[in-house]
DNA sequence: CACAAGTATAAAGTATACTTCATACTTGTT
DNA sequence: AACAAGTATGAAGTATACTTTATACTTGTG
């Protein structure tokens, strides 16, 4: 169990995206009850798996919102597994089909700097 | 050479989105200098080539300076063929990247699908 | 030639994802 | 006790990528 500090040192994100994150309910730390003195949020390791995922999902362009659904598809027990299974399976097409323009952008661009090296203009 | 309506059809793309980028310096057409009675704008071939080239690689997370920093070294001559392949080179890379991530989350995302078939809860 | 539809331009507005600021309270150290 | 450092909260500010609005001129069709 982690303040936020730690916290954003384990996963190198600025403590103020993880209350942004937070406020958008994407993760969730708890306050201890027997401390009545402060408010001090908590964090376990869920968390920084769920802000990893974040990290990747935003790094090939999946929204706040869409990444907040399949978190919820993965760690909330609200919905049913019919749901949950529908959020997935389109999610995983989405990263086929953002795994298959990557390749064609490598293509593209391999083929431009074979170009430049044999000085075709294009 | 087609005007911007027609541009927008083929590219599938909104006008007022196309004009964006031609603002932004990523694409950008031709007056017809013998036309004097407008200043209506045309774009070739090679414009449907770089909105494609937009739409792929802001699908995988790269922002409008990212890509204009390629399309740059693609298209124009005023780069050194050595700058044209470190920009070229450090998206192929960024590119790996994205794919490895790409191939985690999906491994992540399956797992947790079958977890949820067995009816482990995570 | 009237008039709908297309084009250009500038400015303002919107959504997303943060980042910064101001304020106030708590904790750890000297 | 003093004080730096950590924490919480709300509000405002910023950057990116558009989208909408307003205005005005041009072109094609009946």
């Amino acid at each position: 169990m982690k303040l936020i500090s730690q916290l954003a040192r384990e996963a190198n994100i600025p403590i103020g995206t993880i209350r942004f994150y937070e406020k958008s309910g994407l993760i969730s730390g708890k306050t201890k009850k027997d401390i009545t003195s402060n408010n001090y949020v908590y964090y376990d390791d869920e968390v920084i798996e769920k802000l990893r995922f974040i990290k990747m999902a935003k790094a090939v362009g999946f929204t706040l919102a869409e990444i907040k659904q399949v978190i919820d598809a993965w760690y909330q027990k609200e919905l049913t597994q019919t749901s949950k299974m529908e959020v997935l399976d389109l999610k995983l097409e989405q990263i086929d089909a953002k795994i298959r323009e990557l390749k064609v952008m490598k293509k593209q661009i391999e083929q431009c700097k074979s170009n430049i090296q044999n000085g075709l203009s294009r």
